[in-house]
DNA sequence: ATTGATTGCAGACGCATGTATGTCATAATC
DNA sequence: GATTATGACATACATGCGTCTGCAATCAAT
């Protein structure tokens, strides 16, 4: 049969393979023979594997669907982390358990079951740009290093504050001159974890013009 | 062999799959038995049949790692977005082919491969709280409403500013008081996409006291 | 024309992987 | 005790799917 320009098929070939690929659906060698209509599953196999020398994709080998994309983000692992509404006192465990949604979150080494999001409630910190309506992915840890932003328990009530530890005292800072700093003995206050990331989802709408 | 208190192993089951297809890499039946010590592969079977039974996970039956997650509906659609480091003029295709690395994001009905992120430089969005390092994530459109904020290429640069279109004129308004508003005619603006979700990774150093 | 690189084709081999049967043990229900 | 449901196991089978070998056609450079 004929062939096509220099490399035209390739790139073809690794959009399909990527897109399929962020999909979340790995193709197998014959879907790729099929979505070109190549007639030998070496031809589609072919491509797929001066893509990888290119260093274009990774493969898996031996592995039914094998061809992975390559990159620094190798490794990263997407979980889902639960979306809290309120955290009546103490009660993390059964909050988790009846979320308002979930997050797709990518771990950076964190347990699974130690992440949850909370949606943050005033405008105690937007000076350091965490403004009301955000979400916050917090890693539960029992306490925290000075600067950190945490959420902790105070009054029955989750909340987002900077920690700093002073002598037998903490301190729970807001980001905002309007507010004033929390501060406890260190028994009285309960550390639920760490803010790792901050999100904030701006309203869709219809694609304009598009 | 014993077994386990009802419904909980499934439980784990579902979360494996869960995570290993959010992560893009559905596993195999048999990859199921390994993660759990089952000595027989039928054991995992029957755990992803009954998840299939009871609507938690869908099967492409006969095909290798032919589970997936339902449709739309019950679960929100993950896909891994491409992190682009810059993006010359123009080249926003060249640049999707490279990426920095990949960011799960719920897709929330846009199509995989119209979203992809940027990582923020400069104090320009500082008052809506975009901070420079943040990464923004951007559904691909040629044109935007008032109020959007928008990735525009101006100067063979991309940049981030919230969207304002005064006759044929279109202004790039950074919120920040110390950055004065880009004014261009409309036709001198290339509009690569709208910014739907703003992110801020911490730090997440070593977990102090945890 | 010869050579080499690239694209494509044909057919086969063999491991990976989904599927089918049958058995056993533990619990709950009657 | 008998019945039924559930979790787990062992083995076998059929096919999905990656891989290998060999060959042909096209194009560029020598």
């Amino acid at each position: 049969m004929g062939r096509t320009p220099t490399g035209e098929t390739r790139r073809k070939v690794f959009e399909f393979v990527r897109d399929r690929l962020l999909a979340g659906e790995p193709p197998t060698v014959r879907e790729v023979q099929e979505a070109f209509g190549f007639r030998a599953v070496q031809t589609a196999r072919q491509h797929l594997e001066r893509l990888v020398e290119d260093g274009r994709l990774v493969a898996d080998r031996h592995k039914a669907r094998g061809y992975r994309l390559p990159g620094p983000g190798r490794q990263s692992r997407t979980v889902l982390v639960p979306v809290l509404g309120r955290v009546p006192a103490g009660a993390l465990e059964e909050a988790v358990e009846d979320p308002d949604g979930y997050l797709p979150v990518d771990a950076r080494g964190a347990a699974a079951g130690d992440l949850f999001a909370l949606r943050v409630r005033g405008e105690s910190m937007t000076g350091v740009g965490i403004l009301p309506g955000d979400l916050v992915i917090v890693r539960r840890q029992p306490s925290a290093g000075n600067g950190d932003i945490v959420v902790a328990l105070v009054e029955n009530d989750a909340t987002v504050k900077t920690f700093r530890s002073r002598g037998r005292r903490v301190e729970l800072h807001p980001e905002n001159p309007a507010f004033d700093p929390i501060v406890l003995d260190a028994e009285a206050v309960s550390i639920l974890g760490k803010v790792i990331e901050v999100r904030r989802i701006l309203g869709v709408g219809a694609a304009a013009g598009a």
